[in-house]
DNA sequence: AGAATAATTGAATATACATTCAATTGTATA
DNA sequence: TATACAATTGAATGTATATTCAATTATTCT
C-alpha cells in the first residue's frame, strides 16, 4: 500500500457537497491570478500612490513629498504597479511621471473604495 | 534649528500638484481599510474557502478535504474570515457549518473574479 | 567631459502572515 | 462517565514582501 499524506483524520464528510463544489471551483491558476490581483491592493503605499495617480500624473520625487517616502521606497512599488500593468510611465527629461495605465484601474480603485467606505 | 529627517532630496517637486493630489487624498484611516480589506483576498486559501462557500455551506472537515489542506489551517483562515464579518456559521452536533455571511460576499467575490478572469 | 540630480536597482533587514504541530475544547454517544 | 471525534487555539516555523541603504544609471547643463 502506497504511503498517504493524512490531511482529514474526520468520518463524517458529507462527500455529495465536497463533490457538487469540486464541480463549481475554480482552477488553481485562476485562483492564482485573483490572489495576486488582490494582492497588489492590500498594501498601504500601493493605494496611495494609485490614488493620487488618479488626481494626477506625478514624479517619484513629488510621489516621495506626497507620501512622506522615500524615492527608493516608491520606487519599488512602482515597479511592482508597472508589472501588473496598473500604471505607465514617461520621461521628461530627468524625471519620469507616472499615471494610471487606463480607465479601469480608475474603476478598480474606485468600486473598492465605495465599498469600504460606505461601510464605515 | 529643528533636525528633520530628510524624505525627498530633490529640487524639482511639483509642489502645486502635490498640494491638489493632498487635498483630493483619503485619510489614512481609509486607505488603511482598503487596504486591510484587498489583504483577505490576498491569499489562495481564502478565495478557495469564499469560492466553495459561495456554492453550498461546508464544515470545516469538508473544505478541508475540499483543498487538501489540515483542518487546522482552514479553521485559522475561517477565523479570519469570520473576523471580516464575510462568513458566518452553525454549529449542529459535533459540526460547524460555514457560510457566506450575506450576498454582499458574494457580489464582492464575483466582481473580482469577473474582472481578472475576463483580462486572461 | 564633468558636475548635479532624478530615478532605479540589488542586497540586507524587518515585519506580516500562512501553515504546522501539539494540546485543548465542545459535543454526541456508548 | 468515558470515549470518540470535529473544531479551535497558541506557539513555532517558514515564507513573502515592504522598506532601507548604498551604489549605479540616465539625463541635463555648464
Amino acid at each position: 500500500m502506497v504511503a498517504r499524506i493524512e490531511m482529514c483524520d474526520c468520518n463524517s464528510i458529507h462527500q455529495d457537497v465536497v463533490d457538487t463544489v469540486k464541480e463549481h471551483m475554480l482552477s488553481d491558476s485562476k485562483i492564482d491570478a485573483l490572489a495576486n490581483f488582490y494582492k497588489i491592493f492590500s498594501d498601504d503605499t500601493k493605494i496611495k500612490i494609485l490614488w493620487a495617480l488618479d488626481v494626477h500624473e506625478m514624479c517619484v520625487c513629488d510621489l516621495a513629498v506626497l507620501t512622506n517616502m522615500t524615492k527608493s521606497a516608491i520606487s519599488h512599488q512602482l515597479r511592482a504597479l508597472k508589472e501588473a500593468n496598473l500604471v505607465k510611465y514617461r520621461r521628461e527629461g530627468k524625471n519620469v511621471y507616472y499615471s494610471l495605465s487606463d480607465t479601469c484601474t480608475r474603476h478598480i480603485i474606485e468600486k473598492g473604495i465605495l465599498h469600504t467606505i460606505n461601510k464605515e
